[in-house]
DNA sequence: GTAACGTACAACCATATGGTTGTAGTTCAG
DNA sequence: CTGAACTACAACCATATGGTTGTACGTTAC
């Protein structure tokens, strides 16, 4: 999770994700959009690609990004949770708005 | 977003989020769970507060810190139009292959 | 075969991060 | 008033991060 967050708390990264996941690129060919070195992009990929995030597949002499929508629902779910405990917690706080209620019958 | 991501890409700080979202707790309060000192926890709080993730509220002597579900939600709903376009890509595959089909008819 | 392309990786730099300890200001309790 | 509790913040350290340039290697095209 550690790694999932992180690889999605850069800008750059998070273009690329979203490129990834609409078509498939090659780093030179995702590195032809960024104003920045060909070695930046390729680490950002490797970043990525650990926090599985993108995968890599090589053909010919190019390398292939794709996109795992798996690792987003996974970031997704654990955010899904938060807002369920919160939910939990406004739930039990009208619970006990309501047995006050009831006390003061 | 960058900030909202990296807040979340710390297992300490996201264990905080989720108490926090729970039940109010001060600033030693969440010091006392974790086995690092209270500064070390009182940056973290700093962190969150930044991203939005929670707020702190002075209460006495004591600082209040509460989660706040509406950055939660800010990140899932960039992660659900992560799924979203990579859906329509899927679709757009999937309108392809029925050409190819009428095509052959 | 050779030149160009696509990639990998190392070295380097500046800055950010996550932790520590120490000092100091407020607020509460006795 | 004095001491203890809660917090803030600075200084410091080790390591990670995001960027650069340079070098090397496999692949494709001519």
């Amino acid at each position: 999770m550690d790694r999932l967050f992180q690889a999605l708390a850069d800008a750059t990264r998070r273009d690329i994700v979203s490129r990834v996941l609409v078509a498939e690129y090659s780093v030179s060919g995702l590195a032809e959009q960024y104003a920045m070195s060909f070695a930046a992009v390729q680490k950002h990929v490797a970043v990525l690609e650990r926090a599985s995030l993108v995968t890599k597949e090589k053909r010919g002499r190019e390398q292939i990004v794709r996109g795992r929508v798996d690792a987003v629902q996974r970031a997704r779910r654990l955010l899904d949770e938060y807002e369920h405990i919160w939910r939990q917690r406004i739930d039990r706080i009208g619970d006990l708005l309501a047995e006050d209620a009831s006390d003061q019958d």
